[in-house]
DNA sequence: AACGGAAATC
DNA sequence: GATTTCCGTT
């Protein structure tokens, strides 16, 4: 049993939500589990006991705030088992995403970056977009990509 | 602080 | 492929 890092990590701060099965899969390698940064950001987003370190924007859906940009890099780096983290590589990862569409950031706003939750996340997932029966209802409409999941993946899974 | 090229790493 | 590492530029 590897110690620190195993193939299927745990959630910061323990207990609460998990990303199901398919959140850490990689089209390329189905066997890979390998968290994705964006995961974790969600994840630490979702827990009250990281609000000072990270937190949603109030106003702007989608937008959020790193309070404490060491902080946040050390638990990545912590996750990843990469120490030498830092805010500075964190954030170049952060920057990869605004071509793959997932991310944007704020400018003017210190630390501030923006989910593209309705057109660029949710195309990844398809089966978000099904109907059951007419409970639909528009992914914007909710508060957080968790209450989403709460909606939808106690359904599905 | 933020950006993005280039190479390395897994 | 998704970062991680390094770093020159704005």
């Amino acid at each position: 049993m590897k110690a620190g890092c195993s193939i299927v990590d745990k959630p910061e701060g323990g207990g609460g939500y998990h990303f199901p099965e398919w959140a850490y899969k990689t089209e390329s390698s189905p066997g890979s589990r390998q968290i994705q940064l964006w995961h974790f950001i969600l994840e630490l987003l979702q827990k009250e006991e990281f609000r000072h370190v990270i937190a949603w924007q109030q106003g702007e859906y989608g937008e959020f705030v790193i309070k404490d940009p060491d902080e946040v890099a050390r638990l990545w780096g912590r996750r990843k088992c990469k120490p030498q983290m830092n805010y500075d590589k964190l954030s170049r990862a952060l920057r990869y995403y605004y071509n793959k569409r997932i991310l944007h950031k704020t400018k003017g706003k210190r630390f501030t970056y923006k989910f593209n939750f309705n057109k660029l996340v949710m195309p990844n997932y398809p089966f978000i977009n099904i109907r059951p029966n007419g409970e639909h209802r528009e992914f914007r409409e909710f508060w957080n990509f968790w209450e989403f999941w709460d909606f939808w993946g106690k359904k599905k899974l």
